[in-house]
DNA sequence: ACTTATTTTTAGTCTTGTCTAAAAAAATAT
DNA sequence: ATATTTTTTTAGACAAGACTAAAAATAAGT
């Protein structure tokens, strides 16, 4: 049986694990759990004498095949939390991160194959986030940023990258949401900044904002 | 903020002092809790500085009107969550006492009070059982146990006190569950042991069980 | 009342997960 | 290549919550 600590650490290494190729660092890993580095070097040590990752000493670590199902059922049960939350319970996309933190770590197989079920097997999360299946098989993130398209593209938001409470905000404020249709009016090739359109409405947005949406073109 | 812990020892205080009357002991509380004396006194010394219990060493501890407050707010959860597994995820009510102890946990007043209106305001849990309101008053269990009927007594059952799985899975197998019309056809003075009829059906049930099934006449 | 039995509390230990401070290994710079 | 900086690990300590063994307070028995 998984602690909530232990299940903490393997989600971190897991998330880190997309953006960074090759093991993770401890200082990585301190950092993300907002932790100290010794601490962390105790939980791998615990962490790679039950299998779940792989480590030697000073050299990084990286999840075993093992490891990465058990994070990825976490990753299961937190985003179909957040579906249950959005859809049913009438909560706004930036209010479900805390909650589903702590009902991700329920343990029931019956309850979590009962809410997908009840949930019309659900793909993605409210952010657009892909939902693994029991195997931890989840279909990628193909799709493609939206600081990356130029003047004229066209394409649907399907994700957010950044989940913040704040951000999910903005994007709200802006009209901004899952399933828009978008176009490029224009981008500034000096920052990156660009003018889009949504429904009609013309605005501008920085790159730190498009850099944060992900578009199914 | 309550830890888990504490929570856990809150509640079970709580539930004793519905049947003892007075102080709870320490060797009652520790029985619940499947754990030992030593323990239950360092956890009542901190619950006692937080102001839930009132104690004095070598007496019992009691609630203060704050520590049932908290202990009915974590019934309440644990209550809706169980209505919850068997109206919308399709759980028996004999499966659904592990999960609704981890779920009652979960900290968020809004998840509660949102649960609370998609299940449609539930006055008793599955068990039939009554479910506090935010300000932790519920109905009264003022129904009374099958065993005290007599002869040709009728009534409608509408809750159990034994909520374990064995009993329950007792009860679905002879089709006994709440809401149905109950009546005494007989009852064995010598061992309290009865004839009872549900639905024209007729047969006999021991005292053990009349004693842990609640009946409104 | 005084001895015996029971209950409750204290004292000290253990585990989990954290921390700080210092040592050791690896990476970087000159 | 050696000195310096950064990263990682060890060593030792601490808090929460549990345990065991023993002491202290209360209750019961005759």
């Amino acid at each position: 049986m998984m602690t909530l600590s232990e299940e903490n650490y393997l989600k971190a290494i897991y998330h880190l694990s997309d953006t960074c190729e090759g093991g993770i660092s401890t200082n990585a890993i301190a950092e993300k759990m907002n932790t100290k580095a010794s601490s962390v070097t105790d939980m791998i040590k615990k962490l790679s004498e039950k299998g779940l990752l792989n480590y030697k000493r000073y050299k990084g670590s990286a999840l075993t095949a093992e490891g990465k199902l058990v994070a990825a059922n976490i990753i299961r049960k937190h985003r179909l939390w957040e579906v249950f939350l959005v859809e049913k319970l009438n909560f706004t996309w930036d209010e479900v991160h805390d909650v589903a933190e702590q009902l991700e770590h329920i343990k029931s197989e019956k309850l979590i194959n009962q809410l997908d079920e009840f949930l019309g097997f659900p793909k993605r999360d409210p952010h657009g986030d892909p939902i693994p299946d029991k195997d931890g098989n989840m279909s990628d993130h193909a799709d493609v940023l939206l600081v990356t398209l130029n003047k004229n593209d066209k394409g649907i938001i399907v994700g957010v990258k950044d989940s913040s409470s704040s951000f999910l905000k903005y994007l709200d404020k802006q009209g901004i949401a899952l399933g828009k249709k978008i176009k490029v009016i224009d981008k500034e090739p000096f920052d990156n900044s660009m003018k889009i359109r949504i429904k009609k409405e013309e605005f501008m947005i920085s790159q730190q904002i498009a850099n944060n949406i992900y578009i199914k073109k």
